[in-house]
RNA sequence: GCCCGAGUGGCGGAAUGGCAGACGCGCCGGACUCAAAAUCCGGUGGGGGCAACCCCGUGUGAGUUCGACUCUCACCUCGGGCACCA
């Protein structure tokens, strides 16, 4: 067997590889008739921000998963469309573009077309024809029109609401650039609050529904889980205190159980009611105190300083349940965004309650007696086993049937209501910076905010120079009049602009929804193509978008479906998370400086080799360890899959060998099965090992027919090289418009097989049978083995167990 | 603190409750070569034995089972998410 193919026909891939991006930019192999295709799969992946450093190993990692995903549904026959673009507006790219002192706008284009170019490189399957990019006006025109249908549909509103301000930025910063209560930029400098008008969407009118579609949802199970709690429904009740003017004040608690024991109540320093609640005496105590609390930015008093701190309002509430006073306090572990931003302290059943009372001296009721099943007896008691105490009637009531006795007592008595609450926040989506879209309101003092009318979307983003933020708290577009002062569209009157731009989560929200639509300049999605194409069939991406993108993008699919735009609700079919690519167990970082830069291997190695290496590292949706060494083992495979093609190619063989054509059909069936649970470690291992068969088996090289099973299963994983081996073996067309090998079940079948035999449990024999042989004569078979006997002679068989297929287990009595 | 996920050779990893370590890397030995690289062939969990074989072995400890990497409980370590959410 000549196994060694001479010099001119070697395996280079940077050959083999420019050959075919060329071949398949000419016959237009990855385009998609989108308006006619039969049997639409529409495969979409996270498009990537284009940052200056380039395209990173995790980004391939996740875009060549997607990719076998899509070349497989392709093979096996659908019309797969595969569309990638650009989400390049962002504080990401803007503070870079500061850093560099360079306009975004020029920066953007350069890093867009190495990204491009890079992506073209490692051979993905996508239709450059409906790229998109977020900062291109024809597509934020429609994010904008997007945010106008939501405004008009009631479900955008202007609102105070805090925000997190760095003082050395001069700008407005989110919850994850805040790092110890400092700026993530300047670890020096710590953040404050401030107060702001914002814009907001309301998804919490549709918590529940976003819930309840998660169920049925086909998503990887950590990402939905991570939503769900992300969403965070608890149900409990609202239970209404008295003021000391006898003002309602209503407090959300999810154990109404314990109420009797509620011996003070807690207003957040933010919270309407804390003046009139405030006797004259603590006036300027609170106010030191609020101020105080407002001095602090947002994350450092949620999971900063731990040790609480409040004040006495010096006046107290009624408890509806006991009917007596309690004092009310002012402090910041009640947050206003949660609940009513008012609890009811019951010191003996809750932690933070209780360290505040040992912390003010607040007097401590206990009025649970836990279950003797419950380990933690010492107060505070925290449990669901147990029964009421020091609760007048309803003493030695189970505490799940109480909160129901005690809400429904105090619905009678109008002081509550059962209540259902959800962690959730309204989506903030404006934001004090340059680099985004203009969000498309104009304020008239006549008619408050109106929307801009959609014959005059896009508003476009001015290209100024100035547009670092400064000290006030307005986005750069408000310095430049000329751009901010228009008259109002519905009156005429004089009016200005809005000056802040809109979230890039907006961007990504709905972008799968105008990949088929990238061809339409008057439209967002034409009704047809999304009929056709939508929603989307599979999306691979990281669970770092888990709950924000996903979450969002859900949200704007529902409100567009509602408002009769779309005909679906759920985004997409199915959505799986990939794993991460560490190095050395830990993440790739800068500041570690273990980050892989992809070109170079692929430079050494080629695409190929490259994209098999990176599936290869361990289960798709895991992740895996990088560690260069490896990547010659997939190089090696490549290259004696390519000498065992070359060799085919003139071989006379035939698929003549039974137990080369058993391994096929195995190998096409645990390929197939593999690439569709995304395990593509184990499918690439399988072709290995046919390939070992091949290259071990038969006298002669092994005949075209064994091998071009072969090359179609590596077609997804190595494109280029498939290609040319496709072509070398006969093909004139493309191999992806071939057909994936189909899997025969008597084909693959063995006809003898192995048995092992065990006696009571341990291996000591293995006995060559039928396949169908039956238990008796296994068993028959098993003691004539010579070292099965001596370990069952002179002892009484108890039991035979026996496994078709698979094993025999003689029990020896003792 | 709460919710997930994972702990298997020197390394990445594989195993519907049924032969632990597939596949690959690395390493060792051999062939080819003046030599090296590449390539090819063979070996490779630990311990004992000349050998046939035997014992031990999937983070720790218990349990269920004829049989446990796999199921149950408790614990340890690592990774991810949430975090004063009442």
């Amino acid at each position: 067997m000549n196994r060694t193919p001479d010099a001119r026909q070697a395996y280079d891939p940077q050959v083999v590889e420019k050959k075919w991006r060329e071949r398949w930019e000419e016959r237009r192999t990855n385009a998609v008739d989108l308006a006619n295709a039969a049997n639409p799969y529409f495969n979409l992946m996270m498009f990537p921000y284009p940052s200056a450093e380039g395209l990173h190993v995790g980004n391939v990692f996740a875009f060549v998963g997607s990719d076998i995903h899509g070349r497989t549904r392709r093979l096996q026959g659908y019309d797969v469309f595969e569309p990638l673009g650009f989400d390049a507006f962002g504080i990401h790219s803007e503070n870079y573009a500061l850093k560099v002192n360079t306009h975004p706008a020029k920066l953007i284009p350069k890093n867009i077309e190495r990204f491009r170019r890079q992506l073209k490189r490692i051979g993905l399957m996508v239709d450059w024809d409906h790229e998109i990019s977020t900062t291109d006006p024809a597509y934020y025109k429609w994010t904008q029109w997007i945010f106008v249908q939501l405004f008009k549909a009631g479900l955008a509103e202007r609102k105070k609401a805090p925000v997190n301000w760095c003082p050395e930025c001069k700008t407005v910063l989110a919850n994850e650039q805040v790092i110890d209560g400092c700026c993530e930029r300047h670890p020096e400098t710590k953040v404050h609050q401030r107060f702001l008008e914002q814009w907001f969407f309301a998804i919490t009118k549709y918590a529940q529904r976003l819930l309840d579609n998660l169920e049925i949802e086909d998503w990887s199970e950590s990402t939905r889980r991570m939503q769900a709690n992300w969403i965070g429904r608890s149900e409990g009740a609202e239970l209404i205190f008295k003021g000391p003017g006898g003002e309602a004040i209503p407090v959300y608690t999810t154990r109404p159980d314990t109420i009797f024991g509620a011996t003070w109540i807690v207003l957040a320093p933010e919270h309407p009611l804390v003046d009139a609640c405030t006797g004259p005496e603590q006036r300027s105590t609170v106010d030191d105190y609020r101020r105080q609390a407002a001095e602090k930015d947002l994350v450092s008093r949620k999971v900063g300083e731990k040790v609480k701190t409040g004040v006495f309002a010096g006046t107290y509430a009624e408890n509806p349940a006991t009917g007596e006073r309690v004092p009310i306090w002012i402090a910041d572990y009640v947050l206003m965004e949660y609940g009513t931003g008012a609890i009811m302290a019951v010191p003996a059943h809750d932690e933070r309650d209780f360290e505040f009372a040992t912390q003010f001296d607040l007097p401590i009721v206990p009025v649970v007696q836990p279950d003797v099943s419950v380990k933690n007896r010492e107060l505070p008691v925290v449990t669901w086993d147990g029964t009421l105490i020091n609760s007048g009637q309803f003493d030695g009531m189970g505490c799940r049937e109480a909160v129901k006795a005690i809400t429904s007592w105090l619905a009678d008595k109008g002081r509550g209501r059962a209540q259902v609450q959800y962690r959730l926040h309204d989506w903030c989506i404006s934001r004090q910076r340059y680099w985004g879209p203009p969000i498309p309101i104009i304020h008239c003092d006549a008619c408050g905010p109106v929307a801009v009318p959609d014959e005059d979307l896009p508003v476009l983003l001015p290209e100024i120079d100035d547009f670092r933020p400064d000290e006030s708290d307005v986005s750069p577009l408000a310095r430049h009049e000329e751009w901010f002062r228009v008259p109002c569209p519905q009156c005429g009157a004089k009016a200005r602009r809005e000056t802040d731009v809109s979230d890039t989560f907006l961007d990504s929200a709905w972008y799968f929804m105008r990949y088929p639509s990238t061809d339409f300049t008057d439209r967002a999605f034409d009704p047809e193509l999304t009929e056709r194409w939508l929603p989307v069939s599979q999306y691979i991406g990281g669970n770092e978008h888990a709950v924000l993108h996903l979450l969002y993008s859900r949200f704007v699919t529902m409100a567009l479906y509602d408002l009769g735009l779309i005909g679906f609700e759920r985004p997409y079919r199915r959505f799986r998370a990939h794993g991460t690519i560490v190095r050395d167990g830990n993440k790739m970082s800068k500041s570690r400086g273990n980050v892989v830069i992809p070109d170079e291997y692929i430079e050494r190695w080629g695409a190929d080799t490259f994209r098999m290496y990176l599936m290869f590292l361990g289960p798709y949706q895991e992740g895996g360890d990088f560690r260069a060494e490896g990547i010659a083992g997939i190089r090696r495979f490549l290259d004696k899959l390519w000498s065992a093609v070359c060799a085919a190619e003139s071989s006379t063989e035939t698929l003549g060998d039974a137990a080369i054509q058993r391994k096929l059909h195995q190998t096409i069936k645990k390929v197939t099965d593999d690439i569709e649970g995304l395990r593509y470690n184990t499918a690439i291992a399988a072709l290995m090992e046919y390939l070992n068969v091949l290259r071990a088996g038969a006298a002669g090289d092994p005949g075209v027919d064994a091998v071009e099973p072969l090359v179609l299963m590596l077609a997804p994983f190595a494109p280029h090289l498939a290609e040319q081996c496709w072509e070398l073996i006969g093909h004139q067309d493309s191999v992806f418009n071939a057909a994936w090998p189909e899997f025969d079940e008597a084909s693959a079948r063995e006809d003898v097989i192995e048995l092992v035999v065990q006696v009571n449990g341990r291996v000591r024999g293995r006995i060559t049978a039928a396949r169908d042989v039956t238990k008796d004569e296994a068993l028959a078979l098993a003691l004539a083995d010579e070292a099965v006997q001596r370990h069952v002679t002179g002892k009484e068989v108890k039991q035979v167990i026996f496994v078709p297929g698979r094993l025999t287990n003689i029990v020896l009595r003792d």
